[in-house]
RNA sequence: GGGUCAGUGCCCGAGCGGCCAAUGGGAUCUGGCUGUAAACCAGACGGCUUUGCCUACGGGGGUUCAAAUCCCUCCUGGCCCA
């Protein structure tokens, strides 16, 4: 199969600076980077795409380099952004450059047995923290004027906006990002850099800026926004709004399992195509059964395990689908004392000493100490609404939750809404 | 540095001396219907020892019986001028 082919299959191009792109992918050996913002110590679901499309690339036989925007991350993308966001310190950002990079080594082979193919990690602290200003003038700025700047789409919506403004430390971002891909292909031979569709603006600068320089065309390649059916961007999670992250420690592969399990119809075909690396006539065969039998959900399941298999291992998708079953299908009070623990693993839990509930303890009281609920006066509501359960069973406000209730004497699986779940253990 | 406009709950945004824990929209949450979906419908949405009290409308101070609303000052931001 060609990487064209499945690149097509997949729609994973947005825009391309030259139409022969893929051709040159396909053909293999292309050095090629994308660059991620280290705002936070892990990669987020929204990174998720552009990761396998590097993964791709390398299968194809090609060399995928991974640029870390220490650098950039000092300054931060304006990018569509409605407004500045906060600077990080070095320490912070050196911190999650390195959380990032464990991450990649599940999409992408960093060993030397890759040969030419070998996956590069860099980080652009590298150099932008080591120019000076006036150098960085002298042959960066001075091949782009204010003009072109200003008539990009990504700092236009802020400049149009009277009641906040574009400070000039933003606006000089994208100049970074061009001198990156300098970089990159003056000491890597990199000829292509990809991105999200809202990195278009930034990407074009860099090939336009080593043609100015180096006389040599490189190329831009984009993939497509994943819109949810409200045209809201994919990827926040519904229960925090929060992203979901690729680290183990902020989303548990349940949630994310969860997450997937609970994408609409409407999406799961780019999902499949973006997210996991199913051939073709098992994704089509997929997309079939979402309209013939969509209760079935058979697309869903196939992406949440594929993709937590992917993000972390084969054994947490099984023990995370498993865990679904028991929590939304069978009787969790039925289950065996090791069976609960294993569904309940990734819940948070908390330790009550046996007297105390003894005596019973007051469904809003415990509710706040589950930290399922922010204030008593919070949990009140959601027990007059009646979304408080101890064991899948509902419960008021009015009667006190007690040792009877415990599960082999010690557990209570105390829920509040569809699927937020607390474990207390009786000490 | 000068002028001017603005800063309200998670976000946007009304209110411009008492009837204000503060209209409305969005987000979120809970319930219903479903397929652990979407859409839709209903309700909730500062806290507490809850017929009441406390804390809140950028910070501080003041006027007043009474201030988100008036005055002073500081901070922050937009725009214009230098």
């Amino acid at each position: 199969m060609k990487l064209r082919d499945d690149w097509d299959f997949r729609g994973l191009a947005h825009q391309a600076t030259s139409e022969t792109v893929l051709d040159r992918l396909s053909a293999g050996g292309v050095t090629a980077y994308i660059g991620f913002d280290p705002t936070a110590p892990s990669l987020h679901l929204g990174s998720l795409l552009q990761l396998c499309n590097l993964r791709r690339l390398q299968m194809a036989g090609n060399r995928p380099i991974v640029l870390a925007g220490g650098g950039t991350g000092l300054i931060g993308d304006p990018s569509f952004k409605a407004v500045e966001r906060p600077l990080l310190t070095k320490e912070h950002l050196e911190a999650n450059v390195e959380g990032i990079r464990l991450q990649m080594s599940r999409f992408l082979d960093f060993s030397p047995s890759a040969g030419a193919n070998q996956a590069l990690l860099l980080d652009n602290a590298q150099w932008l923290t080591t120019i000076s200003l006036t150098e960085f003038l002298r042959d960066v700025g001075k091949h782009f004027t204010v003009n072109q700047m200003i008539a990009k789409e990504t700092v236009k919506s802020r400049l149009d906006r009277d009641d906040v403004g574009l400070s000039f430390t933003e606006f000089s971002y994208m100049l970074l990002q061009a001198y990156d891909f300098l970089r990159l292909h003056l000491d890597q031979g990199c000829t292509l850099q990809l991105g999200g569709s809202d990195q278009w603006g930034n990407i074009t600068m860099g090939t336009e800026l080593v043609r100015k320089i180096t006389g040599a065309t490189v190329d831009g390649l984009t993939s497509p926004l994943l819109l949810r059916a409200n045209g809201e961007k994919f990827g926040k999670s519904d229960i925090s709004n929060e992203h979901v992250w690729l680290d183990a420690s902020l989303t548990s592969p349940f949630a994310l399992h969860q997450f997937l399990l609970n994408a609409e119809d409407e999406m799961t075909p780019a999902l499949l195509r973006f997210f996991t690396f199913l051939d073709h006539t098992t994704i089509q065969e997929l997309d079939e059964s979402t309209s013939t039998s969509p209760q079935q959900r058979r697309a869903q399941h196939a992406l949440a395990n594929e993709v937590v298999s992917l993000v972390h291992g084969v054994d947490a998708a099984k023990s995370a689908e498993r865990a679904g079953e028991a929590l939304f299908a069978e009787s969790i009070a039925e289950l065996d004392e090791a069976t609960l623990l294993q569904v309940t693993a990734d819940a948070p839990s908390s330790t009550f000493a046996r007297d105390e509930l003894r005596a019973g303890i007051d469904a809003p009281e415990l509710l706040v100490r589950c930290e399922l609920a922010s204030s008593k006066a919070e949990a009140r509501r959601f027990l007059e609404q009646g979304g408080v359960y101890v064991n899948n069973v509902r419960i008021d406000g009015d009667t006190p939750v007690d040792l009877t209730q415990a599960l082999h004497d010690r557990y209570l699986v105390v829920r509040r809404g569809r699927r937020q779940l607390h474990l207390v253990v009786v000490a």
